[in-house]
DNA sequence: GATAATTGTAAGGCAAACCTAACAAATTTT
DNA sequence: AAAATTTGTTAGGTTTGCCTTACAATTATC
């Protein structure tokens, strides 16, 4: 699909924002920095990255945007953490925090296919 | 269990040499390079890296050997490839090798806990 | 046994992703 | 509005894991 080869801690980010953008319609970076553990610098370098592939829009000391392609990128990440939450938490029965934990590591190895079968089995498997 | 925290990489290296190893009874630098797509002198490198770790025996020159730690670190990094190789190709019916790559990519970032729900989960699938 | 080919190692470089420390801009407090 | 705090950025460093190039040791070939 999207030949973006994001790494795994891009990924992360861009999921970040836009779950903080959901709750408070705007984002701050030493909010990033909070939820994931990082420096406000750390942030700031992430920022001008998926900036310059295309995924937000950022200059200095301005608001983040997503382009419509950052808003796909994140979705995308998004669903397939929530798909591998449900999997963890309500098939194999880890508890919250670990199945998140899990979720949040394989999103970013699991092929596109791997995730497709893997909606489907849920779905099947809970009806 | 064992603290080591290795990395995927240093993980995907003593998995190699331990498969190479069961197959000649001795394990080549080249072999190694040639599995994993990567150079000789990152092999070098990454054994080297072991060796301080305590997981193999290695000289200048000399052969390779296991320690207890690193002969039971690669059979656990195994076991998880082998389980997850099974739910991949077995229950969501992903392709030999989508299955493998999938397996050798999540067998680094799963928990050992999810993992023995995953096997206990297998298990009581395929009966 | 000398030469050629293969294998292992060392040195030096590069990119990603993190860090600290210092400073600049913005916001809040008083 | 001045001072203090918070936030964003920059510069420079570290680590990991890879690379290339060059050379050393070993093994195979003649």
């Amino acid at each position: 699909m999207n030949e973006l080869n994001l790494s795994a801690s891009l990924e992360d980010y861009i999921e970040a924002l836009y779950e903080i953008y959901e709750q408070n319609q705007a984002v701050k970076a030493v909010e990033v920095a909070k939820r994931l553990n990082v420096k406000r610098s750390s942030v700031t370098e992430a920022l001008k990255n998926l900036a310059t592939k295309g995924l937000i829009n950022h200059g200095r000391y301005e608001e983040i945007t997503f382009t419509k392609l950052g808003e796909d990128v994140a979705k995308e990440v998004i669903k397939k953490h929530k798909i591998l939450y449900r999997f963890f938490y309500e098939i194999l029965g880890l508890d919250t925090v670990e199945a998140s934990e899990n979720a949040c590591k394989v999103e970013h190895v699991i092929s596109n296919n791997a995730l497709e079968k893997l909606i489907s089995y849920v779905e099947k498997i809970e009806k």
